[in-house]
DNA sequence: CTTGTTCTACGAAAAACTTCGTACTAAGTT
DNA sequence: AACTTAGTACGAAGTTTTTCGTAGAACAAG
């Protein structure tokens, strides 16, 4: 039995996702790697970053290869299952489980443009939307 | 000029958060309302929400109305503005701005009911999606 | 082999968040 | 007036998050 005795996974933090988002972008990568395409958002020193993947690892938000000297970290959640788990919490915390609500400030906000607006009615429009 | 000099107000933490929403329900209260009202879903003390209470208001989350003798505190923001802020923020941290993706994973929670899912087909079909 | 470079590990400090105890004050009660 | 009750203020401790410096190991040249 794959995925036996794992702990759920805790709520990334700000500078946890960032770091995540690296990787996503990345599929795997060294810590020097991250630090890099970090460092474009925000800043961030080369043992800032280490010691976040190393903590990361121990929450397992992030699993790491030691064979190689530079140890490789990736991922230890897809990108759709973490952003899943951010707007279920988010859905908890601020909207009482209302998806409707959190859908319509979502159209509200600036990031809605039209386009993105065309792309979710099209989403509603399929039916397989039965199923969970 | 109204709302002349007023610094952004920051990202209410989760606690915070809890606190506005007993506000927002009760439109304004006392510290003991709000401690009740907290009591449901976490465990907190009096003095515990009391400190919270005070910090937001340096924060500027809350205001408060001194007049009496046990204060009266309110939201300093409408509860659909802090929704939109919130959004808005994962929106940036976590989506990269991409609305659509946001909303489709809103929909894939479980949260998602059938019933939801038409109350949003319907906002979609307002043509009122015009504005902005 | 010595020197320089690139890593990891670790400790620790600073900052933010959360929680609560204690002190003090203003009203009411008796 | 003395006592009790219901508040606010404040300090401080515990926790988590974020940041970085320093030490030491592994390698790469010279």
């Amino acid at each position: 039995m794959r995925n036996a005795k794992r702990p759920p996974v805790p709520r990334p933090t700000d500078a946890e996702l960032e770091i995540l988002r690296a990787l996503w972008d990345a599929g795997e990568a060294t810590v020097r790697q991250v630090q890099e395409a970090v460092e474009r958002r925000r800043s961030a020193g080369y043992t800032t970053v280490l010691k976040l993947l190393q903590i990361m690892t121990e929450k397992g938000l992030v699993e790491r290869d030691e064979s190689e000297r530079a140890h490789v970290y990736r991922a230890r959640l897809a990108r759709h299952e973490t952003e899943r788990q951010l707007v279920g919490d988010l859905l908890d915390r601020a909207f009482g489980g209302s998806a409707s609500r959190l859908v319509m400030q979502a159209l509200t906000s600036k990031a809605a443009t039209p386009e993105e607006i065309a792309k979710i009615r099209k989403l509603l429009e399929e039916p397989s939307r039965e199923r969970r």
